[in-house]
DNA sequence: TACACTAGCGCAACGACTTGCAATAGCGCT
DNA sequence: AGCGCTATTGCAAGTCGTTGCGCTAGTGTA
């Protein structure tokens, strides 16, 4: 959908969920640093998985003074706004969705290390027999279910 | 206290999982240590859930010269036994289920921060579920689920 | 454009967990 | 009971993530 933001702005790229992040923070009180910016760049090219630790990396690539308690801050700051979304690991360190689009969980194979989304179908019939069961509203997408994959269950 | 070491032993309080890990342990070249003795004697206390700390904080009551360290490869060790069995919280923080009787999962209220263990139909369903979606053996046990319980749902 | 207000930054220290390594000490064997 | 082999230990150093705090620098306003 276009969207145009006026009479005549055709030649917008497309619209990136990103583009408004400076005015919905500064609209909210928050602050629009080079640092934010910085990660926020980073991200535009990461839609999908990315661990902390990754980013931090990718951050310092462009910005060799990024230093990691603001990425995790910023971090927060962004999930507050459904921009990005956390969970952990099997290893239980941190991994981050970046716009989640849809709510999903992630699988990952104990034997191969590869990780797998659940589709939302299946997610769905896993939500629903714990709601069935105590009434628990489920949250996937903090979630990594380990175990192993057809693949390596044959071997 | 009565426990005659008589010849006749009969008095043996009920034999406990634990009672032969000295054993096991040696005949699998493996050794019977003072500190592997401290951590059994406070899982043994600890039948369900405890967090990595807490044992390690345990251990030193008892032994005030005890490590992170080697109660973690301790706790490694008794995996490979399958006397307990780890997961991560929410948090990303490990988590022990000692003497894991039977494999389940967890809940963990965001809301209460109250915990529960899926039953074990309800965990069927879910490694169905899975098994029917992309051929994958889940290891139930290994996650924690967050969301929010009935009771904080309703509020 | 200058200013004050305060969100955010970088630092330093801390907690949880891991890992390499040299010294110690279980265990089986004689 | 003594001996040697090597599994374990404890330490030190390292990684990931979090937190408290004083100083810096975005922002809205005048």
């Amino acid at each position: 959908m276009p969207r145009a933001a006026s009479s005549h702005a055709a030649m917008v790229p497309a619209a990136s969920p990103w583009d408004g992040v400076a005015e919905r923070l500064r609209s909210n009180g928050l602050r629009w640093t080079p640092q934010r910016r910085t990660l926020v760049d980073v991200l535009r090219e990461h839609e999908g998985h990315v661990t902390a630790t990754e980013l931090i990396a990718r951050c310092r690539e462009r910005d060799q003074t990024t230093t990691p308690s603001t990425v995790y801050r910023t971090l927060d700051v962004l999930e507050d706004f459904g921009l990005v979304r956390h969970g952990h690991g099997p290893d239980g360190r941190e991994e981050y969705h970046v716009l989640p689009d849809q709510v999903h969980g992630h699988l990952y194979c104990v034997a191969c290390g590869a990780t797998w989304e659940i589709r939302p179908e299946t997610g769905a019939a896993i939500v629903d027999a714990l709601a069935a069961d105590l009434g628990f509203d489920v949250d996937l997408s903090h979630v990594t279910i380990s175990g192993r994959c057809q693949t390596c269950c044959r071997e």
